[in-house]
DNA sequence: GAACTAGACGTTTTT
DNA sequence: CGTCTAGTTC
């Protein structure tokens, strides 16, 4: 296929900062992985001078995939794509030592943070949840915004911020004793060694000679400031964004970068993409003029040339639970009327919680679904376990990752017993697993735990030793049968059939790792620390939820549905209060759920359905629900909306399907 | 180990 | 209302 003119100029404007202004299904990425093959056939540049960062892990993975077929996996070779994380992770491991950190740091997730922060603020937040969890959004902020902890002191207002400020600060050495990094020094480390050290500034910016950045409005400032240094002053690289599809703000992402972008970069090329590919022109109308309600920082006006194609449709359903089976009911029929599969179809909705009756409605009518998001494989407590036997292996000094397996299976080392060693160790400056070993240390604890203890302690030792001199994948085989961790599923779960899936979740995690040790076609061998980090930034999960891959209907919410597209979308729960979500309409920031309805909107190709409920019941209480503002917005000579008459009939085939169904189970058991 | 109960808690979006 | 947890009972 050729590209278009903007396309064209946009792959072959290679001389300076270009920013890529790429409506919603308008070939962007088609125009990086050509880019980048440009780049190395045509302009000289080698792969390894070559950075492209997105925001996911399956974002870059699939442009991993489609470049190497593009231009040949030889010659793709050295790229580097990956996820802002990722290259963010790369810079501190490979300049640790610059940085004062041992090899082998540990990766906090949310959960380790969260875990840390409910431990080192018992007295001021006593546990409180809630608040813990604002520290923890406020640190995030903080870091986002390249605030380090003596700033926010500085700058800290009220009384809240103040104490928020002071545990930044004490959060920030905490981490630093345990030699960990969470998800935001990912970014902030890079980029704050970076602005102060010149000559690692210098060998960075001479190894990545041509930078290029996918979903540039979801950067946050710590990102925008990363890509300025890594760029440098040649200014040699290609952002691509679409303000109108900037639904990360919460995150700190500020699509404002794109503006600032021209201020730091005078000679800015601009160039439009507006072609859309992907959608028949009445749903590409819709969304235009929908998103024609936010201001905007640059003008684009969107085109199709594909078909005028079948109007939108508006159905009503009369609470959440119809409003599930109606969609159910809707895909079957279609299927049926046309040349379809269950792959073809995407429902979306605005939070996690109501993917719940989506999913018993279609297991009930035995259709094949996929549901990406929601609890992470990660989130499980015997996954948290392995993983955290692992960390410490690699890495001693993580004392959280030491509290969570130290007593497991029971060691006979108790609370006591870890209070003294606790006490002990803060003294001395040093961590837990330091504290095991000093000779003192038997002053404050029974023989008894101490004999534990040190058992403990040379157990990790001789795990360590066996993974780095040895097999890796022996030495966690190993692990995982020396600590008898089947018997304690047993033990402590549930029921048998608890400790069985459990069980299975340990051996999937076993084959993870042991492919990511030993590599495949696409991706290098790893060592056991990689394996470690990369699997907390979770990036395996996705890469499985791509390899079952089979006929089934796509669930997702609206933001995971970013840069995907499908030919038949459902779009649920189109109503005030939902889609604008009710805390944006208090916030006042309605505009990023409108571009969240666009963002639903422009991921369907062919045809698109609104689902709204008359009422919803909402922890315990029955709510009556508006249509969203955003369907009144729409041309209504494009929608078609249900009516009451059709809602009734179409409700009572509904009902009569069922008791049909709850007939013929009768007779069957009779 | 299974099956039950009471009681708290909750719904925004995620690298 | 539904889900999760801790605690109880058999």
């Amino acid at each position: 296929m050729k590209l278009n003119p903007g396309q064209n100029d946009a792959v072959h404007y290679v001389s300076g900062p270009c920013l890529v202004l790429a409506g919603a299904g308008s070939g962007k990425t088609r125009v990086i992985i050509n880019k980048i093959a440009y780049l190395v056939e045509k302009c000289g540049y080698q792969a390894r001078h070559i950075a492209a960062v997105t925001f996911t892990n399956k974002a870059a993975r699939e442009m991993k995939e489609r470049v190497s077929q593009s231009m040949g996996r030889k010659q793709a070779r050295g790229l580097w794509i990956s996820t802002f994380h990722t290259l963010g992770l790369e810079i501190v491991k490979r300049e640790h030592k610059v940085l004062g950190l041992k090899p082998g740091f540990s990766l906090f997730d949310d959960q380790d943070t969260f875990a840390l922060l409910k431990e080192l603020t018992q007295d001021e937040l006593d546990e409180d949840k809630d608040l813990i969890k604002a520290l923890a959004a406020a640190i995030s902020n903080w870091k986002g915004a390249l605030v380090i902890p003596q700033q926010a002191i500085k700058t800290a207002k009220d009384e809240q911020s103040i104490l928020f400020a002071h545990l930044y600060q004490r959060y920030a050495q905490q981490m630093k004793a345990y030699n960990a990094l969470d998800f935001d020094d990912l970014i902030l480390i890079p980029t704050l060694l970076l602005r102060m050290n010149e000559e690692v500034r210098g060998r960075w910016q001479q190894r990545i000679q041509y930078l290029l950045v996918d979903e540039y409005q979801d950067t946050n400032t710590s990102q925008y400031e990363l890509v300025k240094l890594l760029v440098g002053e040649r200014a040699r690289f290609t952002v691509v964004g679409d303000d109108d599809q900037s639904i990360y703000s919460w995150r700190g992402a500020k699509p404002q970068n794109l503006v600032l972008l021209g201020k730091d970069f005078p000679k800015l090329k601009l160039i439009k993409l507006e072609q859309n590919y992907r959608s028949s022109q009445r749903i590409l109308r819709c969304a235009n003029i929908l998103i024609a309600n936010n201001p905007h920082v640059y003008d684009k006006s969107l085109f199709s040339e594909l078909a005028y194609g079948e109007p939108l449709k508006v159905l009503f359903a009369a609470n959440e639970e119809q409003e599930a089976e109606r969609v159910v009911a809707e895909i079957i029929k279609h299927k049926f009327m046309g040349k379809t599969q269950f792959g073809d179809y995407a429902i979306l909705y605005r939070g996690n919680h109501q993917s719940r009756l989506l999913e018993r409605a279609l297991m009930t009518n035995r259709i094949p679904y996929k549901l990406s998001g929601g609890t992470s494989f990660f989130a499980r407590a015997e996954i948290k376990d392995i993983m955290a036997y692992l960390k410490l292996v690699v890495n001693p000094d993580d004392d959280n990752a030491l509290l969570r397996v130290i007593n497991l299976p029971k060691r006979g080392i108790g609370p006591a017993t870890l209070e003294r060693l606790g006490n002990y160790a803060n003294d001395k400056k040093i961590s837990l697993f330091a504290a095991i070993f000093e000779a003192e240390l038997n002053h404050y604890i029974a023989p008894g735990a101490m004999k534990s203890l040190y058992e403990f302690g040379k157990f990790i030792v001789d795990t360590g030793e066996m993974a780095t001199r040895g097999d890796p994948v022996e030495a966690i085989k190993v692990l995982i049968r020396k600590i008898n961790y089947e018997d304690y599923l047993y033990e402590t779960s549930t029921s048998a059939k608890a400790a069985e899936m459990r069980m299975k979740n340990i051996s999937e995690l076993y084959r993870w790792v042991t492919e990511m040790l030993q590599g495949d076609e696409l991706d290098e061998p790893m060592t056991l620390p990689e394996v470690i980090t990369r699997l907390t930034l979770r990036d395996m999960m996705e890469r499985n939820n791509e390899e079952e891959g089979g006929d089934q209907v796509q669930l997702m919410t609206l933001h995971a549905s970013k840069g995907l597209e499908f030919p038949y979308v459902f779009m649920v729960g189109t109503e005030e209060r939902i889609l604008p979500h009710q805390s944006s309409i208090d916030e006042d920031n309605v505009e990023e759920e409108r571009r969240l309805a666009y963002v639903g909107i422009t991921r369907a190709q062919k045809e698109l359905w609104f689902m709204l409920c008359r009422e919803r019941r909402q922890f315990g209480e029955t709510m009556r629900c508006e249509p969203s503002r955003f369907l009144m917005e729409l041309p209504q000579d494009d929608l078609v909306w249900e009516t009451r008459k059709v809602v009734q009939s179409e409700q009572q085939r509904v009902e009569k399907g069922k008791a049909n169904i709850a007939n013929l189970r009768e007779m069957f058991k009779k």
